[in-house]
DNA sequence: TGTCAAACTTGACCTTGGTCAAGTAAACCC
DNA sequence: GGGTTTACTTGACCAAGGTCAAGTTTGACA
């Protein structure tokens, strides 16, 4: 019975909310996802949005509420838990800087099928969910961004499909090791961007396996203390968990 | 080492590719997916698409091959198998008659992340990859029904990695009978719609596990004899599989 | 109707990862 | 600096599901 969420839901008001800044809207213009949007699309979408901050370990929304609301996270990190009735959690995706969430519950006006929560303070632009359909019908350069974008992250979700299905745990963790490293050979030491219980609840295990599965990784080069991470040979922790399986 | 595949993959030559019939481009023109877009649209669509025929146990493309063509199924059953290195395969998905898969591969011109095989003898209308890439590029409503249609399968996928962190290999079996039926209430009695080794591959067991799986269940009033199952009561096979813990 | 192959089941055993409980280490806070 | 909380680790045990091997049943086909 893995609690992910923690006690401390503090649903902010709309005294957290404000309007955007110039600074803001610098940011919000520059992410990989709006970049190539013109200028009168940008000023549409932002028109009724809102900036809102989080602490650590709030709640932004519940699983089961209706989506409003499109997702652009500016600055933090913010995870998507899937909770059973059981009480039981876990994470299904984590976002950082930049990047767009929940718009397939926004686009098909359903519920959420998953609760968000703060993993570090974060700041994040909404967008009305009608602002961005009516954008999407008017607008063929959004509607193809978004296609893209929805078509990408569809194939990052089936990725993770193939890995819970045809992967043991600690392929998964160190699927997980090999995420926060672009490079693929050498060595490399890393600083663990989320804590021990965040990352068993993504990797799908209890914290107590994780502990236990860092002492078998160190076969395979990985030695881990506290919130640090040395990978001695990239080649050898990716031959163990067949990275690239997908090239079969 | 589950063999979902088998030996006998055959790929079809261009003489199995035909033009499209009257009666075919009636039955595209009347799918979820299509019908609400106009005349002028589908013809472009369909003027270089072209159908194929599959035996049960062909493959139709290969995991890791660019993806050229969308794929709609016209008649028969889809498996869409991701493997290992090792060996090991799982069934990602099953489609049937009337979906359109495979959409993301195109969309983002990647190689395809599983393998399809035809499960059972089907049809299929293949439609250029770069036809529909160009007609979402000039048609707004093709661009909507393409959003919508990624978002929603885009949700069945979160549901599925849910599912597969969050239940027990029985409660997945259970919901994966409880898909086969509308009904969520009193008794029913069906026809298996795949072989045991597909169904074990699309519940993410073992055979051996999905015989046994099938004794456990019978304490919820699951019987299965053969192709067939007879469950007493839907609410309480519901209750054991918790379906619908999105709004919990 | 007999034969062969494929599909399915059953049993014995093993491995992976979960559970429960206790303990240590680090962080936070007056 | 002492006390509390939170994060993490370790150990002993357990259960779910996988593996291997041996059946049985079914179905296709000669």
């Amino acid at each position: 019975m893995g609690n992910v969420l923690g006690q401390n839901a503090r649903p902010i008001g709309d005294d957290n909310a404000r309007g955007l800044t110039a600074n803001d809207l610098a940011t919000f213009s520059s992410l990989p996802f709006f970049c190539e949007l013109g200028e009168p699309c940008l000023r549409k979408m932002t028109q009724e949005a809102k900036v809102v901050r989080y602490q650590r370990g709030d709640i932004l929304f519940h699983q089961g509420e209706e989506a409003k609301w499109l997702h652009i996270l500016l600055d933090g990190q913010i995870g998507l838990v899937g909770s059973a009735s059981g009480g039981d959690e876990t994470i299904v995706e984590i976002f950082k800087n930049g990047e767009v969430f929940i718009a397939a519950a926004v686009l098909t006006k359903k519920p959420y099928l998953m609760t968000a929560k703060a993993l570090t303070t974060s700041r994040l632009l909404l967008v009305p969910g009608d602002k961005l359909l009516s954008e999407l019908r008017d607008n063929s350069d959004l509607s193809l961004a978004m296609i893209i974008s929805l078509a990408k992250h569809f194939r990052t979700l089936v990725r993770e499909i193939k890995d819970l299905k045809l992967k043991s745990a600690s392929q998964r963790l160190a699927l997980y090791l090999m995420g926060l490293t672009p490079r693929r050979e050498g060595s490399v030491i890393m600083h663990l961007p989320h804590n021990k219980n965040v990352i068993a609840g993504r990797v799908g295990i209890r914290p107590e396996t994780l502990s236990r599965l860092f002492q078998t990784l160190k076969q395979y080069g990985v030695v881990c203390e506290s919130q640090t991470v040395a990978i001695t040979d990239l080649g050898i922790l990716a031959a163990f968990c067949q990275e690239g399986d997908e090239i079969v």
